[in-house]
Formats: C-alpha cells, structure tokens, sequence
DNA sequence: AATAAAACGGAGAGTGCCTCCGTATCTAAA
DNA sequence: TTTAGATACGGAGGCACTCTCCGTTTTATT
C-alpha cells in the first residue's frame, strides 16, 4: 500500500515541451507585434494547434501573465549563474542585459494586466523583490572586488534601465538601451 | 479680393455632432469594457455607421487619444466654471469629482498610447500643466477664503487621487473615489 | 503489448476590423 | 429659393482573430 489509486501520474513531457515552446514564441511575438499579437500566429509558429495553447493559457492574460513570471524567475536565476561562473563586472553587465528583455515583457504587461482582477499590484510585489535582491548582490560583490566605486547605489542603475524604456518608442530602442548599459557600467568604475 | 477660393468653408454641424457622440460614447464604453471595445459597437450606440466614425478617427489610437484630449480640456474649462458660480470648497469639490472621471479615461489611454511613436510623454506634457493649474487656482481660492488649511499642497491632493486609481481594480471602483474625496475635503479643513 | 488517461490539432462558428462607394445632406452661391 | 457640388453618411462585405469542440494521437502505466 505504497501508492494507492495511481492518482500521481508523471507529467507528460511532451506537454511541458509545448509549453515552454509556446511561452517563448509568445514572449518574441508580445515584445514584437505588442499585446495585441494574434494567438493564433504564436500557436503556429510554436509548431502546436492552436486548442494546445487555449488549453495552457485559456486567456490572454494568463499567457501573458506566464511571459511575465517566467521573465523575473530568469532574471533571479540567471543572477546567481553569472555571480558564480563570471567576474563580478561581467556578472553585472550580462544581467543588466537580460534586465533589457524583461523590461520588453513587462511594457507589454503592465497595461494588459489592467484588466486582471486584483490589480497588478499583486503580481508585482513579489518579483520586484527578487529584481532588488538580484543587483543588490551583483553590485555589492563588484564593488567588494574594486570594479566600481563604493558609493554606488544599486538601485540607480535600475531606475536609469527602467527610464530609457519609458521614452522608448523606435522599433531599435533594445540596441540603444544596449549602449546605455555599457555607459552605466563605465560610469560605474571608481575613479581613477 | 478678400476671400479667394472658397478655401474656408464652415464646417457641417451634423458631421461635428457625430463627432461629439461618438466621443460620448466611446469614452463610456473604454472604461466600461476596456481599450479593447469594440468599434463597430460604438458606431452603432452613436447612431453612426462603421464609417463615419472611421472617418473622424482613422484608427483606435486616434479615437482614444481624442477621449483624452477631450477629458482635459473639459477639466481645464470646468475649474473656471466652477470658481465662478460656487463657493470655493464647492469647486474645490466638484472639480475633484469631475477628475475622478478623468482618471477613468486616463487610465484607458495610458496602455494604448504605448504603441504611438513617440511615447505618451508628448501627450502629457501640456495636460499635466493644465490640471495642475487648474487645482491649485481652487486650492489657493479655498485658502484665501479660510475653508482649508493654509498649509495644504495642492498637488497632495490629486497623488492622493491619482493613488487611489492604481488600486483600483472593481468594477465599483469610482464609488471609493468619490468617498475619498469627500474624505479629502474633509481633512483639508482647517484644525478647529 | 494492452489500456486508458492525457494531450494534441485544426476545422469552423462567432465576432471584430476597416474599406469602399452609392446615397443623402448640407453650405454657399446664384 | 433654387441649385450645384462639396461634404459627410451608412452599412455591406472581405478578411483576420478568437476560442471551442471533439475525433485522433501520444504517453505512462500494467
């Protein structure tokens, strides 16, 4: 009497695949096209039907709600990859980097979630903490290295990242914000 | 020679009534059903067809964008209007509820001008001047007359307001803002 | 290998978007 | 007034998007 009615089945991996497939296509099609994007079009382009898709996400919303989570749960995991396996400057400068694609997905969340009983509020909470915490850490172990200067408020470069995107308006706004982040990083080093 | 070709020619009064309706009636129907109403709808609850109102407003964004314009300026002529026929908390007042009308409609367009080039900024710029005018002019009027505390910032009034907004999220949600208001008049009293 | 639960896909009905153009209405001149 | 022609109207219709439904396929278990 170990496992009584088989109640706990492996989860289909072929399912989770599509899953992940879909997330990915939809997160390229919402920064593109905007929120707006045909769910249709992502479903095909994702290689499932498109009863596949409903079926994950039965809104809108919820598709783009998953987009959003799993944009933060990377940026919290890609911080620890890089402060592990990069130099402290390196670590800092390829997460602001990936901080630019989360910041596409949320323009197109942010109004979309209007609509979500709740308020976006709630969604947001959560995921600002773990952003905080992640350049928190990385700005903290670059200045205990010397590569930037002690008096450097972690948050700063947040606000500039999050500003850039709010004029942003050309179709080419990721490559300036691109540049933006090598400025920040350069006037990040302590003088001298 | 005074008048050339009949270059100017007054405008039709009926085209500039449909105007007006479907601009009613868009407004009601974007914070009721959201960016996303249809227009076809409109049209038809404006008495107009499909054309005549893709005529005045070529594409969403235009429609919206005039909403907005329109809910400004009607902000703008409402505080002269009210500083002179009422009493000064009176104005102070309505106009507060008239600009809980306005956050409806703000908050409607703020999502879609995303798409626009340029960005929103352009578009509030001006309105923002506007609306601050416009409360502190009632503000200082309620002060000189003794309703209000002297010591009362104007602009604490409307983030109070504008604060509320971005909690809302029922459908009952205008109801809370006008409780408020009356709540913030109330505070705004002098001690005594 | 057999079985049934789980997941898939895509046709299709419903709805919305927006254009096109024949018709109606209005302004200004005669 | 009447008239001319400029201006605006309306709604049918073609195309795109949404989302459901259900017969078929795939997968984990025995």
């Amino acid at each position: 009497m170990t496992k009584r009615s088989p109640a706990v089945r492996k989860p289909r991996l072929d399912a989770q695949r599509n899953r992940e497939r879909i997330l990915e296509v939809a997160k390229e099609a919402f920064s593109q096209l905007g929120a707006n994007a045909s769910l249709d079009d992502i479903a095909k382009e994702a290689g499932v039907g498109a009863g596949t898709l409903y079926r994950h996400f039965p809104t809108r919303d919820a598709l783009i709600e998953a987009v959003y989570r799993t944009e933060v749960e990377k940026l919290a995991a890609a911080e620890q990859r890089f402060s592990e396996t990069m130099p402290p400057i390196g670590a800092l400068r390829a997460w602001m980097l990936l901080f630019v694609d989360y910041i596409a997905a949320k323009q197109i969340i942010a109004p979309a979630l209007n609509s979500l009983v709740g308020g976006p509020s709630k969604l947001y909470e959560g995921s600002r903490g773990q952003i905080q915490g992640a350049i928190e850490s990385l700005v903290k172990r670059a200045i205990k290295s010397g590569d930037i200067r002690k008096d450097l408020d972690p948050f700063d470069l947040l606000r500039a990242l999050i500003g850039v995107s709010n004029v942003a308006s050309a179709p080419d706004w990721p490559q300036s914000a691109r540049r933006l982040v090598d400025i920040l990083i350069a006037g990040s080093r302590p003088v001298k």
